[in-house]
DNA sequence: CATTCTGTAACACTTAGTCTTACAGTACAG
DNA sequence: CTGTACTGTAAGACTAAGTGTTACAGAATG
């Protein structure tokens, strides 16, 4: 799984526990461990999509913009990770029945099995990672 | 997603059209498209789990051990990509709060998935496979 | 005992992922 | 109106994972 996705949803959390203010790609990126130029490029992902806002210049740095509640973990998915499931299949043989019609066949199972995987990520909205973050650790 | 699991896909559905006798690792890289060590390593798995059986020397090779509508793709999947779904997390920062959680919470997130795509993926045996490598091209 | 196959290790090659540097653009503060 | 603190993005270096290839030992067959 693309890692994105993750420091996607790390940084959605980030923010969601400072919806008062805003926070700068130093802090957020030195929660998650990376280096600051790859969650703003993450952050800039979410901002085209509107889940966030950004402001540049002193005292600037990334919000969030939507309800907690409102936004689920396949939403994020389907912008930083849609296909990942998808195996890479070689070119196989045309001449053989199996290399002919290999890979439409695990095409559309791996549609299908995107499709069911999303049934599941709607269920958990970043207010749920929120909850989780808090509960026992 | 690993493309161990197309390529064991690939020879299995090979072999199930080939049930009464056997194939070499040659003849099902040529259908795959790939080297033909790289399919043996694939096929050492299946046979190390029972799916096929396999024979060295003149007339040897491959061939299916088990009945058709008894294996099903995500006993595939578990032998050659579990755990493909679960994300890499950097270490975060233990000091921050989402940083100190998260990969514990992405981490129970992602098992849940992965099971959920299990009982998605149960429902392809390798007779439905075959079936639809066979309807309409 | 030559041939045809599996089984596996070792290594070269390729590609994708990640880190880092660099710098332009924007906002604010004095 | 200039210095500082940010975002935004491109480009290159580095790293890890995936893949292809060669090589050779071992087993079955005729």
């Amino acid at each position: 799984m693309n890692s994105d996705f993750t420091l996607a949803i790390h940084s959605l959390t980030y923010l969601a526990l400072q919806l008062d203010r805003m926070s700068t790609s130093d802090a957020i990126s030195e929660s998650a461990g990376v280096h600051p130029v790859r969650i703003r490029k993450v952050l800039s992902l979410l901002k085209k999509h509107g889940f966030i806002k950004s402001k540049e210049g002193t005292g600037g740095g990334f919000i969030f913009a939507r309800d907690l509640s409102e936004v689920n973990l396949w939403d994020i998915y389907k912008i930083t990770s849609e296909g990942a499931l998808q195996p890479k299949c070689p070119d196989s043989n045309e001449a053989c029945v199996v290399g002919a019609n290999m890979q439409r066949v695990l095409i559309s199972i791996f549609l299908g099995a995107e499709e069911h995987l999303g049934e599941y990520l709607k269920h958990y909205t970043l207010k749920d990672i929120v909850d989780l973050i808090h509960k026992e650790k």
